[in-house]
DNA sequence: CGCTAATCTAGAACAAGTTTCAGACTGGGT
DNA sequence: ACCCAGTCTGAAACTTGTTCTAGATTAGCG
């Protein structure tokens, strides 16, 4: 692997690259990201992390090597940015139909499971991004935080708060984010079962109810 | 990277690698391996991640990229190793000081700070270490349970138990070492500061005493 | 000691992430 | 219509993890 040390200079007299914060894309643009996160799903989809390869996602996008790195600068940036974009769809799907449950602990538990099912229909798809969000290095930290923040927000919502949330409500979503993202890790590695993960989730959603 | 999904084969007319369970090594296989150890830490601890080469390991340990590859088959293997090397040590000088507090909860909260600080003392080893501990995928299955297995057992001793532990407290268990090693992350990319591990640490802590 | 299988070494070769570069292309402003 | 700055392309180069090979070395064994 390259230098993943070495920062891209941010080419002195070139404006931002694109996707960095509200810099408006042209339709071309736009459309060739959308091009790329496409095909990086599919890629992983079939085989997970390593089925990732930039020169093949470059081809499959039909957009250049080059420009692939212009757009996402490294393959973690690029799996993140998929994690991001897929984390928005189930968010909206699970606004859709909020949970059942009258238990906030309850709603949450449900919630992820709801999301871990999904998950478990692509799960190659879901190695590759979950590999990369923990992968990350420190020049990723902004696009992790976003994943972050969707999460939480994901979170927050299947709580079903009427008001905003306490200090302790925030350090336990944070405790429970802690243990998804980690479930699901020793899951996907093979290293626990869904049962077991299932258990996890419930285990650690005891912590909203104090 | 090379490739990560090609398996070395178990190598035919040859016997199992060292490594490889119980498998009596020679005097100087054994401090082959120490060294190599030794070197990766000593990497590790300028650098991180990255700086972990594997060609540099070699040299380092005076050894050949050949040899090193024939007792750690992956870099993930090897940083694995390296961190299972670690908490042996560390559970060592655990169990000479155990911990002053009275609460089960406290106990472990106060253990785990204490595994922080380590941690705090050597940044880069930690990231190189954890980095590849949730990368790692099925290939190293089995060294990453050992691992999971070793903090465990650091926390079971923490807890201070007089009796077997019963399911829920295993699996509180499950969920603070998740805790801990996602917490760990969010800390070493920059993510969260050190108050705030504290405070995730001790919120799920909460879980041991229901 | 002398043999044989396993191990080790040096170094080349290969794969995939990343960088670089020269030239073609595009969009906006004149 | 023309020009400029910024983009995109295609291809080669470079880095580092991983694999392979041919020839030394070593460990155990008769």
């Amino acid at each position: 692997m390259g230098h993943m040390t070495t920062h891209r200079t941010p080419s002195a007299g070139t404006a931002a690259p694109p996707g960095t914060a509200a810099m408006s894309l042209t339709e071309r643009q736009e459309e060739r990201r959308r091009r790329i996160l496409q095909a990086t799903a599919r890629l992983a989809g079939r085989g997970g992390y390593d089925a990732v390869q930039m020169r093949e996602v470059a081809e499959s996008a039909g957009v250049a090597l080059g420009t692939l790195y212009r757009y996402f600068p490294s393959k973690v940036h690029l799996l993140v940015a998929t994690m991001q974009d897929q984390l928005e769809q189930l968010h909206a799907t699970l606004r859709k139909r909020p949970p059942t449950e009258e238990d906030p602990a309850a709603r949450v538990a449900q919630t992820l499971m709801r999301a871990f099912r999904a998950m478990q229909r692509e799960p190659h798809l879901a190695d590759a991004m979950v590999r990369a969000l923990t992968f990350a290095d420190r020049s990723v930290s902004a696009e992790v935080d976003a994943v972050s923040r969707l999460t939480t927000a994901i979170i927050l919502d299947a709580m079903g708060l009427t008001g905003p949330p306490g200090a302790e409500q925030l350090s336990a979503v944070r405790v429970i984010e802690h243990t998804w993202h980690s479930a699901l890790i020793t899951w996907l590695s093979g290293r626990a079962s869904i049962a077991q993960v299932k258990i996890d989730i419930e285990t650690v959603c005891r912590l909203i109810t104090r």
